[in-house]
DNA sequence: TACTTATTTAAGCAAATACTTAAATATTAA
DNA sequence: TTAATATTTAAGTATTTGCTTAAATAAGTA
């Protein structure tokens, strides 16, 4: 702690205290629903997400195709997703269908949901 | 359009573009959402909005405290966050008060129920 | 006026991100 | 077994991110 620390002289103390105490409380949960926000925050990852609800699954082929990027760059953002449980692989030959995995559900569509009501406002 | 772009032979044609004029139509909403999705998916900016719908107002000093990170760093978080208009800032003398704007209240207030829901289900 | 306080801004830098191309793997077809 | 298809992985790179430190603003105080 440098001198340079920024302690107001009217800053409430038990507030900031208060303030600790619910980020302690809440820290397993910032950190698990970070990782959803932040693999969702991207365009590509997104729209991605949105296709899955929509069509059930799709395998990288079709989505490199429907978003118009190439394969391996679909498949690195694939993989992200899986590595965080929001989307499960299922396969079929030599094709690999991705499908939203059931864990991330409820956030997941809390987000297509938000979507929809846009468009509806502003169309 | 390489000769290595992948289009499956099994591809339903119809599909893929169905699902491109899904994205077209929702292209607007996407790049909205993303926006405060990747501002969100940040595990300081996530806490600083949480304490920010906690405590209705907090100037930059106290989250500095509260966070137990440098002054510059939390600022700089915040002008994200105001430039993303998701935050406010109202000034009192020589302290400025930040607090959630309206606009995307609703988005953020989704974000803040899953966090209260997990914290439920896990204790 | 000079000093402290609250905050921002700027420059610098290490780490993370998102692509590219090329090569590797695995399944199916000839 | 060889070739084609679907996908992943790896290496390289430009850009972005999130911090640090130092300096600049701006408001209140002595």
């Amino acid at each position: 702690m440098t001198n340079d620390t920024c302690i107001r002289l009217q800053a409430d103390i038990d507030q900031i205290k208060s303030c600790r105490e619910k980020l302690k409380t809440n820290s397993k949960s910032f950190l698990q629903l970070v990782q959803v926000l932040a693999l969702a925050g991207n365009e590509v990852r997104l729209k991605i997400l949105f296709l899955l609800e929509e069509e059930n699954e799709l395998c990288p082929c079709d989505l490199s195709d429907i978003l118009g990027m190439s394969i391996p760059a679909v498949s690195q953002h694939l993989r992200k997703l899986k590595d965080g449980n929001i989307i499960e692989a299922r396969k079929q030959g030599q094709t690999i269908f991705y499908s939203l995995h059931n864990k991330h559900l409820k956030v997941l569509r809390s987000f297509f949901k938000i979507i929809n009501q846009q468009n509806l406002v502003t169309v």
